[in-house]
DNA sequence: TCATGGAATCGACACTACGTCGAAAAACTC
DNA sequence: GAGTTTTTCGACGTAGTGTCGATTCCATGA
């Protein structure tokens, strides 16, 4: 449940912080093969070379395990969305650079971002960094879009907070379906961009 | 695991019958107030008066009454979009009463379909019902797409199943998140719309 | 009316996974 | 090399799942 390391551990770099590393690391591998939920603390402990109990001295759960994981990750979710973030107008070049990486991110750690997201409901620590992860990315989208509107730059629509969160469902859902996250930048770059930007007259035929 | 009833029960509506109807009572009113890990077959016997080993002369385990539950639910889930998967162009009325239909079934079921989804990776039979469910939609609205594309009435974009597939993602991730799904329809209505509809000349600020 | 067989019920058991505790061994510190 | 801190582990208790065989219920038709 807790993010911390475990009770024990103070500090120096000592055999115990390779133990721990261990465990990260069997996460890591474990993580690449099959879902979270089917992954026990006795393989955990076991791939560290320890008793499943002495596991409980470095954490508290499993949870605690991806917790430590999502922890290095939360840096490298926002990379390279600064530009798009804080640009303005169509610019469909960063957006794509901003779209790329985080689907590298997902075709790399996919399966830990989504054990996360799925054990989210039902544990708050989870719950926190998801909601964490999803206002960040809101909070500075819908700025963008209202600014863009203040400028005549885009056309009126969803309040900007609902529109950008439904832009952050749309990435999440999607690379989480997706087989191959990639794959799917080109098509999510355009569909974004519709959702911020596309401006259509019902009745007359697009030319 | 499976998805009929246990290997009791042959026919007749008799006293079983009424237990069998009871557990998914139980479930639905369970459901309700929490979420599936939660709940577990002890509560599912105690709520249908019977020993939790009798419970399993009903179904095969806690999964197998969801699927029950979801196998009344699927007719309702394509309820009233009839007319817009089947017409065509712009037309926002069928398309919102398409998606009012299904906000109702998210506000009154949505423990137990986001349950359901939340379970589906690692569970046969979820990820099948729900993978069907996908599929459904994505057939036919993505037959939408290319019908107003050769008419020139849709901007081209993603291959037609992809953005169908897109739409799907968005529409079950939001109203997975949201807490009041009605209120999210015309954002839906109008987003969904641009993603399908919505062309926009990038250096020329909207009219 | 009662025997027979399927429907329904349950207690007891076996299993898996989780998490805790206290005693011991290892490692470090002076 | 005594004392402290770190690390390890076996033993235990708990919760939930699923199975088995014995038993009871009950409709039916001989």
């Amino acid at each position: 449940m807790s993010t911390l390391p475990g009770p024990g551990r103070r500090r120096g770099p000592s055999k115990g912080d390779r133990r721990e590393r261990a465990i990260l690391e069997t996460a890591r591998t474990l993580l690449a093969r099959k879902p979270l939920a089917d992954i026990t603390i006795d393989e955990l402990a076991a791939g560290a070379d320890i008793s499943r109990s002495s596991f409980y001295f470095y954490f508290d759960s499993k949870i605690a395990v991806v917790v430590a994981l999502l922890h290095g990750l939360t840096g490298e979710l926002g990379r390279d969305s600064g530009p798009w973030l804080e640009g303005s107008g169509p610019d469909e070049a960063a957006l794509r650079r901003s779209l790329t990486a985080l689907a590298v991110l997902w075709r790399e750690q996919g399966r830990l971002i989504a054990g996360a997201l799925a054990a989210a409901p039902g544990c708050p620590p989870l719950a926190e960094w998801r909601a964490g992860l999803r206002a960040a990315h809101v909070e500075r989208l819908a700025a963008r879009i209202s600014r863009d509107r203040a400028a005549g730059l885009a056309p009126d629509g969803p309040a900007p907070r609902v529109l950008a969160g439904l832009v952050d469902d749309l990435r999440t859902a999607a690379f989480a379906t997706a087989a191959d996250p990639e794959a799917l930048v080109d098509d999510l770059v355009t569909v974004e961009l519709r959702m911020l930007y596309g401006d259509f007259r019902i009745p007359h035929p697009i030319r």
